[in-house]
DNA sequence: GTGTATATCTCGGGG
DNA sequence: CCCCGAGGTATACAC
């Protein structure tokens, strides 16, 4: 990883044009090629900045860094500060917990958590649209989509509504019945979903790993 | 802006868990109090960072930093390799071109460019449930909601489809229909506005741009 | 590769 | 303060 401060000006041309007038800034290289500028504030977005793959030309006070895609960011230095340069090696990765993949995991691996008895079809059924979070069936054995938040918003109902738009035009599953999953769920959502004879359900993420966690220990 | 290499293992607590094992990574301390910890590589997201206002605290081999929301970010330096500051002062700031934004003004500067006679009622016309885009009237003055977007995709549709649903409990405005503009729509997108009844134009920024371009110059 | 959904999204604007 | 919409969104994942 490469560290520049320098006094500059920084010109973006690709997806849009953008141009940075002159001021101290830090200039970052790092091993993959990606390019950052970044000022003294506004974490964590870089003013501008370049993704790899990128090519590099380094010539007296100008940086031309261009990317396959036919982007371009120029950098002309007017006054270098300090260059530190520093090897840190591969990255061992982040490790995560707590976001949607692992929502649906605990609610594919018990449905009933959702307040009724259901038996999961599969996870992540297959649309021509998309993919349905959870395809389940009741009781009776009727058909019921689910969708899966973190947070529950307007956007996750449409994206149920337009799901069981067209799981219902499949006669072996017609009708089917929707339920919105999340561990919070907005008002405005709420009201939408009820519109739509959508069912929410609101579920504590901490309480259902305890739950697992409880069941994992009876073995 | 204090920029450390140093051997370290994170943790993040707040909207989620995660954590680093021990590695070499740059942590980047801005003047505004972010705090974001990057790996050589993987552009331009920090591995870890902290939004401002933080509070740091730092005691031996130990950075503790907590948010007014109750996140926390817990540094742990092994190894404190390099220790660079540097004061770079206020950034003026990024100037851009080829947004959103512009492509509404251009637009609302002459609707007929969407390919009928358009008369403009208002830019971001409000409703209970955001503004809409451009609201015109047509040669036979009716009412047309018009939703730009750079990049036309499915949500833009959406987006449109609860704009006219409103628009239309206006007895003022009914019966009213929508346009859907942007510089290229997705097929999906087409499919989904057309089962709507809603009319895609796809505009070109560039000539728009250029037809302004030749009036002004015409004073 | 395209299409779809997620994100500690970030960031800015308006009520 | 929250809510909403845009983003050079980036990123992961299924088809």
């Amino acid at each position: 990883m490469r560290l520049l401060i320098a006094r500059c000006t920084v010109d973006y041309n690709g997806r849009l044009d953008a141009h940075l007038p002159e001021a101290v800034r830090l200039i970052m290289v790092k091993a993959d090629g990606s390019v950052m500028v970044h000022a003294d504030g506004g974490a964590y977005k870089p003013l501008n900045w370049m993704n790899p793959p990128n090519r590099i030309i380094e010539s007296t006070g100008t940086w031309t860094v261009t990317s396959p895609k036919g982007e371009t960011l120029t950098i002309t230095l007017h006054e270098v500060l300090a260059d530190h340069r520093h090897d840190l090696g591969q990255d061992p990765g982040l490790v995560k917990d707590g976001v949607e993949a692992h929502l649906q995991e605990l609610l594919a691996a018990d449905p009933s958590t959702l307040g009724e008895a259901l038996l999961l079809v599969r996870r992540e059924y297959p649309t021509d649209i998309g993919p349905v979070d959870l395809l389940c069936r009741d009781a009776a054995g009727r058909a019921v989509a689910v969708e899966i938040k973190r947070r529950g918003e307007i956007d996750g109902v449409e994206q149920l509504t337009r799901y069981l738009d067209r799981l219902n035009r499949d006669p072996s599953l017609k009708p089917v019945r929707g339920i919105f999953a999340a561990q919070q769920i907005k008002a405005q959502a709420k009201v939408l979903a009820a519109d739509r004879g959508i069912v929410c359900v609101e579920v504590d993420y901490d309480e259902l790993r305890g739950i697992e966690r409880d069941q994992l220990s009876l073995f």
